[in-house]
DNA sequence: CATGAATGAGCGTTCATTCAT
DNA sequence: GATGAATGAACGCTCATTCAT
């Protein structure tokens, strides 16, 4: 039998992680098991053991995979507009928008990276990757004197995103938690750590004068 | 053999949770199992169940004794300081001082009530007992005109919170983050939601006049 | 601690006995559990184990406890009254009054004895003790010139033994099963095999002439 | 290995069957082991439970085994010889010459039936089987006027198969019972239910001329 | 004598993984 | 390459029995 086209074994990976995903959602990553993922893939184990040789490395999978879809998300949306814009983009997307199943698989993930250095690695790296986009849109805001930020870019953008993984945690614990009555208070927050040379539009004015 | 005394049978138990404790940072709650929390705890699997009636029930447990130790931990610390002292104290302890396995407990935790209605109202109840003892503590702060928050303490605090808990997060997927240089631009937005009269101590001098 | 007095031992193992049926017939031998059989009878396993050494020994107690009642029963009944109305009042008690409980209990106790030497004595001691009884009354009918059966009696007391436990097996199959229709039936077999010199009462008239 | 021929998991299903029947007869239902089933069928656990989803369905599905045998073994019978003779040859075969093994699994069976409505469907049935086939060869043979009952034919059917079954319990309590002495006693038992209109030649010369 | 907490072997069952077809 | 039946170690849990108090 000839070799599949790669093509078509990259859409079965992407198939069998896309049925392990919601497989994980629903149950967890221990308990999930290989064969109601083979079942939700409509895969026989011997076919699933052909491209993820392990639980684990389907895991480290599917773990990959959010990275690499977050970092493509990421550029376009960096790529295209200014650093506050970005910012609420990314806020809207995956603090109210995204379903809280992804939510939780995501602190599933982090809950995996404590134990599984492969993933936290993967974890580690996707954080890098929002981190350096995010300085970088800070310094070229800074160059153009939009902001005068205090501190130091990256510790601005670490500050936020643990205010963005604080959201996706009270998310995670309670699917009917709203995270919108925060937004006001949580673009106070920025603003102080920005310090925006003029009151930036989308947020609330704050100060006068 | 008589009925054991309550004290003993409330050690025996703390005993037992001391022990699952260890073994549900070690590997994660549900590939940990009950004969290594026996053996860890020195202790047999029919003795084990006479306190716990299941390894569920044991998960729940742990998580509750979290939720009363911390309850009395904020307890202790809000009846003797005022908000900022508190919170540093909280943010100290807790964000800081916590050890690596402690706060992975804690994501695994949340990981869970994802799924488990029991732990999940556990969990909330703790985020409850935290926001309303701050809520307070702000309430006094704001009537002594100490501070003058824009914004309802409610939402303050859970701004706040999820500052804390995205702190967590990051020290669970990366045991070598150290949360110190980010400190000074916590206590920026802090100071930005609750406008204090005059620079608090504790936080660094950032504008002048 | 003196010795406790005979009769409140007796009525303690008697207690307890009636306990241990309880959950037997509710649940079979073997799915029942010694500790349930404690809480049942309101007693601690230590003061359980100080009257029966074992779960067997319980069975088997319970087992000749059902003997002696049951020869007991038998005695009052073969003493007071001919072959016929004694036969008659064993099978309306036991074929048809007694609780489907019971009954199923039986089938047990049978099931038991062909895996257990001491409870097949004792069941097979049961038997004889009936068979013995019966035997008695037909020598003593047939002495009178009453009946003139053409088989020995003992064969015929197993005949319609065997009748009688056939009854018990319907009833613990199919606790809706009623004997009652089947009873003319019964009456005509035994007739035929004791030859009643003229047509007992209680059985329908067979043969003219 | 692709999927298994239908008629090799037939047989690998008898295979586990037949040893399930051997482990159940030596120690009974409860008492016996999955894993002593899976030793004695020379099968891991795992391969079992691909047939049998529990230990409660692989007890049911012996009890359907027996009864679709008894109902195979009925129908050849009965197909090919008259009422007496089928009679005969039943008793026989279960009643005498069914190994004893068999005969306390029958037993085991009942007992189990008074707890497990699905086995108690099952016995059920299997009653209904053989007294349906029972009754329709009395109705023959009374139309060819062999015999002139005056009960109905299942009132006779049933009280018949009472003999048979408690036979059966004898021998279930009693390995070394001997029906044989009784069957002139049955036989002339049978032969007053169903007054045969000339002596039946099966059956023992009973009253002269 | 009674208590009931403790023991620990062993239960029924699961499931990640393999490999003959 | 795909299949899916098979493996078997290991799981969570039970319960007859014991014995320190």
């Amino acid at each position: 039998m000839p070799k599949l086209a790669p093509e078509i074994q990259a859409a079965r990976r992407e198939h069998i992680l896309a049925a392990a995903e919601r497989c994980f959602i629903d149950k967890g990553f221990h308990p999930a098991t290989m064969s109601g993922i083979c079942r939700e893939a409509g895969v026989s184990p011997g076919a699933l053991y052909t491209y993820f040789a392990s639980k684990e490395e389907l895991i480290a999978g599917l773990c990959e995979r959010e990275r690499d879809r977050f970092a493509k998300e990421l550029a376009r949306i960096t790529e295209t507009t200014g650093f506050l814009a970005a910012l609420q983009s990314l806020a809207e997307q995956y603090c109210c928008h995204e379903p809280a199943g992804k939510v939780r698989l995501h602190i599933e993930i982090a809950a995996e990276a404590g134990r599984n250095g492969a993933i936290a690695r993967t974890v580690r790296e996707m954080d890098r990757i929002v981190r350096e986009s995010l300085v970088e849109l800070i310094e070229r805001e800074k160059e153009r004197g939009w902001i005068a930020p205090q501190l130091p870019a990256d510790t601005i953008v670490r500050a936020m995103g643990a205010l963005g993984d604080g959201l996706f945690l009270k998310r995670a614990i309670d699917p009917d938690f709203d995270p919108k009555p925060i937004i006001p208070a949580m673009m106070t927050m920025i603003s102080a750590l920005l310090a925006p040379a003029s009151p930036p539009e989308p947020v609330a004015k704050r100060k006068k004068s």
